[in-house]
DNA sequence: TCGTTTTCAGATTATTTATTCTTATTTAAT
DNA sequence: ATTAAATAAGAATAAATAATCTGAAAACGA
């Protein structure tokens, strides 16, 4: 199988997406962010913590604590999500795995992934939570 | 980590790349090819295998045997090879991890993932082995 | 035919990633 | 203070992928 990014890095974008919908700096235990993205809080759980340690999201431990936007929606981009839990090699490395790929060896569709792959790059880096927020909205509301 | 294709995947496509710059039909061992992309013979070996059952390469047993490609360079496309290895999912699953990802119920980023999954579906559709040939016999020489 | 080489197929091992579980600690409310 | 609810942390398990090994069968050459 392949993928783009890893299920944990899907479900961190899903759920910094989810979180950015609401007022800001609304608290939401692992079990409602669960019960929104349909995947078990004990994964949730795990996969918040590690985006809480790169300063994305705030946790609140006890009673009524849990998970928030560390920063508002208008200052976060998708990209941050990726570079926090899989990093930024997929943007960086040979799309068919050739060693020491580079504009002086360059593999046979070298220039042309390196087109596709700054438009992904940019995808994720253009628009903040915050403008994407009515889409997001909607395609929550659909799960 | 991450990965567009799985490391067999890549491995396949380079080994095919390889065996496109040779006159048609010629064999190598898996050791040969193992020498030039650098991977151990037992998993060129392993991974030839699975092209053969899907009919791209073809094996030869017994002493002086080995793989070659089983049709001519002009009528291979590396999206065949990534087709027989990993499928074709990549280019249809929504790069965000959402469920039923579609035009009625699209993702934030749907439309925009969706012009980049098609540009990088067109770069390994459109050129045959033959036509990557110059390129390749560079990159595979540098190596 | 016999021996050698080499693929083939499947089993095995190792590594990574995904998922779940358990325990401790924090916080709020009573 | 005590209790209940929640995260934090890390251990444990499961599953997927990557990599290696082994024995059997095939093909060639002498």
């Amino acid at each position: 199988m392949t993928v783009i990014f890893s299920k944990k890095c899907e479900l961190a974008l899903q759920a910094v997406l989810f979180l950015s919908i609401k007022k800001d700096q609304i608290i939401f235990s692992s079990q409602e962010v669960s019960n929104e993205i349909k995947v078990p809080k004990e994964f949730v759980s795990k996969m918040l913590q590690t985006l809480t340690d790169s300063g994305i999201i705030g946790s609140k431990k006890g009673k009524n604590g849990g998970f928030y936007l560390a920063r508002r929606p208008s200052k976060i981009k998708l990209i941050e999500i990726v570079e926090a839990i899989d990093g930024l090699s997929v943007f960086k490395n040979c799309v068919l795995g050739f060693p020491n790929c580079s504009s002086e060896h360059p593999c046979p569709v070298h220039d042309k992934w390196g087109k596709i792959r700054d438009d992904a790059f940019k995808m994720l880096s253009e628009e903040t939570l915050e403008q994407l927020k009515e889409k997001t909205v909607k395609k929550i509301t659909s799960l």
